[in-house]
DNA sequence: AAGGCGGTCAACCGCCGGGAT
DNA sequence: CATCCCGGCGGTTGACCGCCT
């Protein structure tokens, strides 16, 4: 039953590539194309696992992989798309044209988690280092709470009674998009964003009456898929019309999307997190986000965005 | 000059969902 | 329908390199 065994995996070559090697991958991948990567090392000579091939392949060798350094256009990209995502790096790198998720995971691994963190905020949560502090006090001496979600049960939370608002969804309210948010009683301010996801909760769309999820765009026809989200999105967008709290005109970093062919494009997933960065670029959102994730003030507690929405400590 | 140390990044590991048989 | 592999993914490791003492 099933299919015979990818490789001898006794028989295989582990440990860095040599220059001959990447020459017969390339050669082979360059006539044969990438299909079956099971067969590849055989027919191509080499003694490595077709894993390893894939793997070397589509990190190093593949054409149209940039090599350089990542600008600072796409470092601002990946914390946006990081705090949408959490590490969901083949759907970052889909955003980046020309770099793999293997780079997007390093970088931010090696290089922007560590910024972050020197500018006190959580590289997790996107949230300030201070305030995850206070709210492992505050857990610590609250007493459990019995599991309760007032949609229905979605995961993207822990069972805390309020989560502090995403980036994104800051960014959203303070946008006009979704309705002001109640200010939350003290002590729910202090409650921890353990993840971050693209699911119904998590959405701008959440408590709007009408659900943005993940699930929706995972249609057949991506296509249909991206325009269902941008029709989703556009009717946001459109009910929020004449938002004042957007800055007109200013020119952010953040605002540079990397909107490329990216070779993944074309699921539902990526339909998604295009819909949402078309959105945000519309609607001025992203300058928005790209301003909250750089202004001290937001990560200290007092951002001017955070006051406006009526819940300045 | 040499050893320690930390940063970087290519490569591996293990898991999972989907699909082939 | 059950089994099992493939391909993809995120997490982790370890070799290499440059800097510091």
């Amino acid at each position: 039953m099933g299919r015979p065994p990818c490789c001898d995996k006794a028989n295989v070559k582990k440990g860095p590539w040599t220059p001959e090697e990447d020459a017969k991958l390339l050669a082979y991948t360059s006539t044969h194309g990438t299909g079956n990567w099971t067969n590849v090392p055989q027919r191509a000579g080499l003694k490595r696992c077709g894993k390893s091939c894939r793997l070397r392949y589509t990190n190093y060798l593949r054409p149209n992989l940039k090599h350089e350094n990542f600008t600072q256009e796409e470092e601002d990209l990946i914390v946006t798309l990081h705090a949408m995502l959490g590490s969901r790096w083949s759907l970052i790198a889909n955003q980046l044209p020309g770099r793999t998720d293997n780079d997007v995971k390093n970088y931010w691994n090696t290089k922007l988690s560590k910024k972050l963190r020197q500018r006190g905020i959580d590289p997790i949560t996107h949230r300030p280092i201070a305030d995850l502090m206070h709210s492992i006090g505050a857990l610590a001496i609250r007493p459990p709470q019995p599991a309760h979600s007032p949609n229905g049960g979605s995961s993207s939370y822990l069972p805390a009674p309020a989560a502090l608002p995403l980036v994104h969804e800051v960014a959203y309210h303070a946008a006009g998009i979704l309705q002001p948010l109640p200010p939350p009683p003290p002590q729910q301010q202090q409650a921890v964003i353990a993840r971050v996801d693209v699911d119904a909760t998590a959405s701008p769309a959440a408590d709007h009456g009408q659900q943005l999820k993940w699930s929706d765009f995972l249609a057949d026809d991506a296509a249909a898929a991206a325009s269902e989200a941008q029709q989703v999105l556009g009717q946001y967008h459109h009910e929020a019309g004449g938002s004042s709290v957007l800055a007109a005109g200013s020119s952010s970093a953040g605002g540079g999307r990397a909107c490329g062919d990216g070779g993944g494009g074309d699921d539902g997933a990526a339909a998604f997190i295009d819909a949402i960065l078309d959105c945000d670029k519309e609607t001025g959102v992203d300058q928005l986000i790209a301003e909250l994730l750089a202004d001290p003030a937001y990560y200290a507690g007092s951002s001017s965005s955070s006051s406006e929405l009526g819940w300045g400590c």
